[in-house]
DNA sequence: TACTCTATATATAAACT
DNA sequence: TAGTTTATATATAGAGT
């Protein structure tokens, strides 16, 4: 992993544990989107950081998961794996600025291997291409705008 | 991580699915687990299998994590950046999309009927996804001419 | 504050039991 | 079907910018 050996202990620097965190919560939502492509499972994942924020990862949406999970669990309440660290329901005080910012991403994007590859021949006939498809996602953005307006 | 590269597909065999999934959830469990004592930060992740099944991982619990999920997502409703899952479906939309292009370069378009396909949740998500994806090709671009001009 | 860069620690696909 | 091994791919801590 790092330089140093893990210790899976509380870092008590509070830089270094945000950019800990942030990097951690990255490479959590990757790993959950990889979840997600590879085996065809729907996968959610929040974290709260310690001051409060609320970073949220789910593929198809993380609220349709939210309400499966809560039906899942009215049938068959024994669901909830309780996998927790003994440090665990402790403190968690810190923060409660309520400026909650859903921040997002889980890294991939898949495309970026497909723009590599493409050579001078092709590049600019994908630029044109891709001039056409944005305005074909403009048009269709006018459509829904339509015929939400005629509700 | 492997005896062969990851390739981030879609597994077909179904039994190898089924162990990747077991592998891989529990390794993301692992990882939320030790988000959650390294940084202090709440957690949880609620993964469904194929065959439908329900595995959750919550410190302090599943449960009063989706309640305060859904007080954040409540509080600022109005925020501009989708939720994770809007976006990477999105993106995998554009990228498969991309490949289309790609594909047929110089012939018909079949990314026509995809963007057609596009809801009101994903043509934003899309278009972010698009100006990303522009950016990259236009370093793609730059890349060949510099390579051009070193012959 | 936020990148990038690497040396290492971890995770894991496939093989094997 | 499930646990163990091992060769590699990834993730990431710390340092540098």
């Amino acid at each position: 992993m790092a330089r140093r050996s893990v210790e899976i202990k509380k870092i008590e620097d509070r830089s270094k544990r945000q950019v800990t965190f942030t990097k951690r919560r990255q490479g959590l939502f990757k790993k959950a989107g990889e979840l997600h492509s590879k085996c065809n499972a729907d996968v959610a994942v929040i974290a709260f950081s310690l001051a409060g924020n609320a970073y949220a990862f789910g593929d198809p949406s993380v609220s349709s998961l939210l309400d499966r999970y809560n039906k899942a669990v009215e049938v068959s309440p024994d669901i909830e794996i309780p996998v927790a660290g003994e440090v665990s329901t402790a403190e968690r005080k810190a923060g409660e600025m309520l400026e909650k910012v859903v921040e997002t991403r889980g890294g991939r994007r898949e495309w970026d291997k497909e723009v590599e590859k493409l050579g001078e021949a092709e590049i600019d006939a994908v630029k044109v291409a891709m001039e056409e498809m944005k305005k074909k996602i403009v048009m269709q953005q006018r459509r829904i705008l339509a015929e939400a307006s005629n509700l």
